[in-house]
DNA sequence: TGACTCATGTCAGCATTCTGACATAGGCTC
DNA sequence: GAGCCTATGTCAGAATGCTGACATGAGTCA
């Protein structure tokens, strides 16, 4: 079915191109993960941790796009399988600065080697003037779209 | 917290910046959709039929980029509601051709209006060539993406 | 013809994320 | 200080998508 190769403005729609990319982004570092029993969610959360130690759990929902609802449920999860600590006390306000624990790093080493791996295969075909091209266009994409309509 | 403007190589990442962009490109959607009672998903299954009467379940499930069981639980409803129609006895195979019915066009007509401005907002910083070069750009990494490890 | 492989439609159960809601902490203005 | 707004953490329920599984139809090959 559908073998005509019919000219659709899907195959030219930037919008749809980015959804097929990321999409295909997502899979890949699913596969690589799924072995490690991590899901992309749970593996940003550690690397944003490892990078930016003592973030809160709305930062962290922030950094990985998803809402601090679903954030916290991870984050009580990882806290509880000793991956991640928390004070039980606020320093100030409400916000509870997370820091991965020992164990917590361990397991995010790993997972970042297979992650790189796919980040790597990703760009294999493109020159690093393309990888600026084509980041400055995402970037220039997210500004036009935050910010409401 | 993290005022620490700590140059991280999360914002130099194209697989950051790609999910960020394609995040704000559905946040963007679902914002314009929601009024229309409709999900992105369900926008794409009307497009695509729209552009390709006559798809079958699975190829509808690959160009929305969902498994063919979501696609199967949406096009039910959407059977049901009588935005599509599709055929009791499959004509070959077991695919069944699916296609809009007039109920099912004016619907996406609103929707398309609604997504095309997001698009629209999504280019207005970007030169005609330089859409051409993330065009190609993202699809470079798709390509290099497929096909496993 | 029969065995094998592949794609498809579909059902069931599970995982993940989301929306809605509430209480609390801090900053701001009057 | 009182009132207001915003941000945060958290709980509960709903929506959405996924994996696993099974049966069926078509093509391939010995």
């Amino acid at each position: 079915m559908s073998q005509d190769g019919a000219a659709i403005h899907l195959e030219t729609s930037l919008g749809y191109l980015l959804k097929e990319a990321s999409t295909a982004l997502r899979l890949a570092m699913e596969e690589v993960l799924r072995p490690l029993g991590m899901t992309v969610t749970h593996y940003s959360c550690l690397e944003l941790l490892a990078q930016r130690p003592g973030l809160s759990n709305s930062e962290l929902a922030r950094g990985a796009f998803v809402t601090r609802q679903s954030m916290n449920v991870l984050l009580q999860a990882l806290e509880r399988d000793g991956y991640v600590s928390r004070p039980s006390q606020a320093p100030v306000g409400k916000a509870l600065p997370a820091r991965l624990t020992p164990r917590g790093r361990r397991s995010l080493e790993k997972a970042s080697r297979a992650v790189r791996s796919v980040e790597v295969r990703m760009l294999a075909g493109m020159t690093d003037a393309e990888q600026s091209d084509a980041l400055r266009s995402l970037k220039s994409m997210v500004r036009s779209l935050r910010g409401g309509v």
